[in-house]
DNA sequence: ACATGATTCGTGCATATACACGCATGTTCG
DNA sequence: CGAACATGCGTGTATATGCACGAATCATGT
């Protein structure tokens, strides 16, 4: 492996390396690991609207759109009803809630080989990818 | 924000939010972060077939294909000769390492934005880093 | 009430990413 | 030599990601 000097080349390389790994757990449960991992986020977050859902998750509005899009078209999640029409507020399905529920194991298993990974220096390295979120302009 | 409690999703968050810098950091030189991030790798590594570069970088080898294609049509990378008729070798053109001295500065001037976040403990995300790249099954 | 600006969203487009498949070339063994 | 396997690539397909644009709705001031 080439070293990388870059802290944005290393930090893409570690999250394509994580990324392949929680794939192959989710393997054929017909979730993808982005998908599973909103549809948790969303299940913590409450109804919410997709615009706030995206700024609390960090990720673009569009594709919070069109992936929760996804997730609605498989049953996982359902609109909420709001007096504003142009939101579209969306919430967790009972079917998602079962769909976490399915998935749960084998995603903690790859969470499980994090923490043989990194052990004790796990809650060092969410403190310093804090501190790289911080990063925005 | 909402917390994450998986490293997975942690990971790709803190990947996005860096991108989205580096992107806004080579605004308007006609390379994004990924290009960029090959093209300097490339000039690194030297004369390399794809197959092997994908794997020194860590990337899919189809990704690799198509990125480094792009850079090809640009002029930016050229092609090598080879005795195996199957291996495309691949080397920085030197409009290549033009490209890669003009988006430098900007470049440099995201990395220091990094060590400004990080100081000291730059060495020891690094360090995480590598170990949570060794999560390959 | 209405015009103006702000907010919320969807869609078109482009790139990044990776899996599945097949083609071309190379290697090995009988 | 020739068949069978191995290696290196490109392409088709699918999702993820985010920017630019425009439509629909809401809020505000007159």
């Amino acid at each position: 492996m080439l070293p990388t000097v870059c802290a944005c080349t290393k930090l893409r390389r570690s999250a394509r390396a994580v990324t392949a790994f929680y794939d192959a757990a989710l393997e054929g449960s017909g979730l993808s690991t982005p998908q599973f991992s909103l549809l948790r986020l969303l299940d913590r977050s409450g109804p919410c609207s997709l615009t706030a859902f995206a700024e609390r998750t960090g990720h673009d509005r569009t594709t919070i759109s069109r992936t929760i899009g996804a997730l609605r078209e498989q049953g996982l999640v359902r609109a909420a009803e709001c007096g504003d029409q142009r939101a579209r507020i969306v919430e967790i399905a009972p079917a998602g809630k079962d769909a976490i529920a399915r998935c749960l194991p084998a995603w903690e298993a790859a969470e499980h080989r994090i923490d043989t990974l990194l052990g004790a220096d796990r809650q060092a390295l969410f403190a310093l990818l804090d501190r790289i979120e911080e990063i925005r302009p």
